[in-house]
DNA sequence: AATATTTTTTAGACTAATCTAAAATTTTAT
DNA sequence: ATAAAATTTTAGATTAGTCTAAAAAATATT
């Protein structure tokens, strides 16, 4: 059984790794963590002898399968848990990252496939995620940033990766939610903004914000 | 702030001193936390500190109304949870005291007030205890406990006291769940076991099983 | 009332997770 | 290729919660 303080770990490496395809350095895994590139190590150490994460001196880590497979419950547990508080409580988008961090860490395998089933195992989160299934296999489709668009093509909003409050509500003002169409107009060379056309209404976006916004093509 | 420890400290002295009518015993609460007597001792000094018991050297602790507050809201979300896991889930009684230990210590307000709205301001879990209110009022009825009941007499079993799932498993089995009319028929003065009428079947039932139902009267 | 027993507290140590400061190693720049 | 800079690790300390063993205080027994 991991600690608390072990899956935020092991979740941080999964994310930073980009679901483990390239390896991570402590002073990265310090900053996501919110302490320091010492403390870092020490887990590391911990993490390692329970070969959950393949760690050599000074070459930074690299997810195990095994560790993944750990990543993928608790983000499982995560998007879940953000599914129920939008759906069924009445949360709005921007306020549920905050309490699902504690609500994933709920050690019940029953109570968690009780509760996707009552979602009616739903596919994605309230941020267009994937959910991982039971097994942990998670269905990712391709996806495009709203950045990297040339003018005159459109999409669908997938999902937002930051779920920093601020963005989302802004979001919200603007209509761009998972599942809403969306056309890039112009690409302003300047500060990189992109004009889009979202609910019929065309909105500046700056490159901060579009490069958080996925789409499906 | 408190701990996930503070609180379940908190939470043991409110139950053993019924709720802060008596002084609870360092030895006792020990027991009750499967822990050892020093420990509980440095706890104490804690907790004193923060003006959540009344403690003096080798007399036991009181609970203060600061702490009594703070332990009926960790009360309240336990049974909240509970009511959530069987009502909304379909968790049966007598498997969701573990999970809702865990569920109590999410620190949430909002996310508390809105699963009360959610499963309807329930007034009582599924083990028929209360469920206090918003501000930590619990609405307290008089009860009478089975083994004290005279032969001939009756009422409606209004909860259970202890969550050991033996116990749940085992009432379920003779029928006897909160709400449910029963009537004493009689008395063994042998074993003091008792032998009653519910859902129109006679049962005997021992000492210990008839402390811990709660009936109204 | 003195002694034995039980309960409780204190003292000192341990683990998990963290920190600071110093040392080691790698990377970058000259 | 060597020095400077940045990164990472180690060493040693800290905090919360726990433990064991010994000391202190309260309670029970004779």
């Amino acid at each position: 059984m991991l600690s608390l303080t072990e899956e935020n770990y092991l979740k941080a490496i999964y994310h930073l790794s980009d679901g483990g395809s390239r390896s991570v350095s402590t002073n990265e895994l310090a900053e996501a963590m919110q302490t320091k590139a010492a403390s870092v190590t020490d887990m590391m150490k911990k993490l390692s002898v329970k070969e959950l994460i393949h760690y050599e001196r000074y070459y930074g880590v690299n997810i195990t399968a095994k560790g993944k497979s750990q990543a993928l419950q608790v983000i499982r547990k995560h998007r879940l848990w953000e599914t129920f508080l939008v759906q069924k409580l009445g949360f709005t988008w921007d306020e549920v990252h905050e309490v699902a961090e504690q609500l994933e860490h709920i050690q019940s395998g029953r109570l968690i496939d009780k509760l996707d089933e009552y979602l009616g195992f739903p596919k994605v989160d309230p941020h267009g995620d994937p959910i991982p299934d039971q097994h942990g296999k998670l269905k990712s489709l391709p996806q495009v940033s709203l950045d990297q668009m040339k003018p005159g093509s459109n999409g669908v909003i997938s999902s937002v990766k930051d779920s920093d409050p601020e963005l989302l509500k802004y979001l919200d003002k603007i209509g761009a939610k998972p599942g809403k169409r969306l056309q890039v107009v112009n690409r302003e060379s300047y500060d990189e903004s992109i004009e889009v056309i979202i609910e019929k209404k065309k909105v500046f976006v700056s490159k901060k914000v579009s490069k958080n916004i996925l789409l499906s093509i």
